[in-house]
DNA sequence: CACTAAGTGAGAATAATTCTTAAATAGTGA
DNA sequence: TCACTATTTAAGAATTATTCTCACTTAGTG
């Protein structure tokens, strides 16, 4: 069975991960310390905007827009200047610390899950949550290695799963 | 072999499809005629806008932006506003006659192949290509009939493969 | 502790898209 | 063929997300 990473319950954004739901999965509630050791193996210098800002994409679900990110840092930092909050998102890209989402909409929206996965669209709400398949991974890449595509040269796949989730809330 | 839906040479955006091209894969320049009959087939009025856009789609290689419809259309059509185009895409999309393309860039990209398909992404230029794969569509939903995903009712796949256009042209 | 490169806040600028409204037009039914 | 009506369009204003600019501040260094 894959892996829903995923704190959805009845397919509305609930905005934070329950502490509950963060030991089971992949992107966990990392503490300040791991975030600001994720900082400095990158070079980067630790500065409490970018911690709250890489804190906010961990903690805020369904994979936020820049708004809901600047709306949850501003609970602890008043302050912060939306341009601040691009320019350190743009940071954290360049480093890998977070991505982009694709989507058919305008507005971007951003990843914490670094390491490989796909990602489930609710056709319904506007939640997208990641999707870890080793297996999955696996058969795409047999798949590939036999198949090649003419006059292209494959890096990698990211299959999106559109659908719906489940009324019922998951436990 | 997949078939790789382009009319893309050098890996650069050639902007029209050849003719020789044209009839051999799945987005072929179709008759005004033809374009004609989508439209009246969806019970949409038939207007010049419509068509020109509908052609440009067609006409116009690798997903192009409302920008780059904007600028074909007004070959044909120098009147043309670039709230009609917008309003005209949306129309299209409603009714099925056009695809959104998802991207991780805040642009909005145009697919006018309604055929279920997936899309290989250039990493080093901005093109996307459709790639149909009847094949790659029983494999991956024959994996997902075995493996559920808890929580989640899957409606279709779309996957998203990226990498790089060789070099040499595509003949 | 002081220095310097890097990061930030504030707000202006830009770009893509949407909205508004009056004028034009496609399809209809006489 | 003609006129009627609902729909569509042009023009441009408005909105929204994102980027840019620049003076001020700060993190990390030595």
């Amino acid at each position: 069975m894959g892996e829903l990473n995923s704190p959805v319950q009845n397919c509305k954004q609930t905005g934070l991960i329950s502490d509950s739901y963060k030991s089971q999965f992949h992107i966990m509630a990392l503490s300040i310390v791991d975030i600001r050791n994720k900082l400095l193996e990158k070079g980067l210098k630790v500065t409490p905007q970018r911690l709250a800002i890489l804190d906010a994409i961990y903690k805020v679900g369904g994979h936020p827009t820049a708004d809901k990110i600047i709306e949850y840092v501003r609970q602890s930092n008043p302050n912060i200047a939306s341009g601040t909050v691009y320019k350190v998102l743009d940071t954290l890209i360049e480093n890998q610390l977070v991505n982009r989402v694709t989507t058919d909409r305008d507005v971007m929206r951003y990843d914490g899950l670094i390491e490989k996965h796909h990602h489930l669209y609710c056709m319904e709400c506007d939640i997208i949550e990641d999707y870890v398949d080793k297996e999955l991974d696996a058969l795409l890449q047999d798949y590939f290695n036999n198949k090649k595509i003419k006059g292209f040269h494959i890096n990698e796949f990211v299959l999106q799963i559109k659908g719906k989730f489940d009324k019922k809330a998951k436990k």
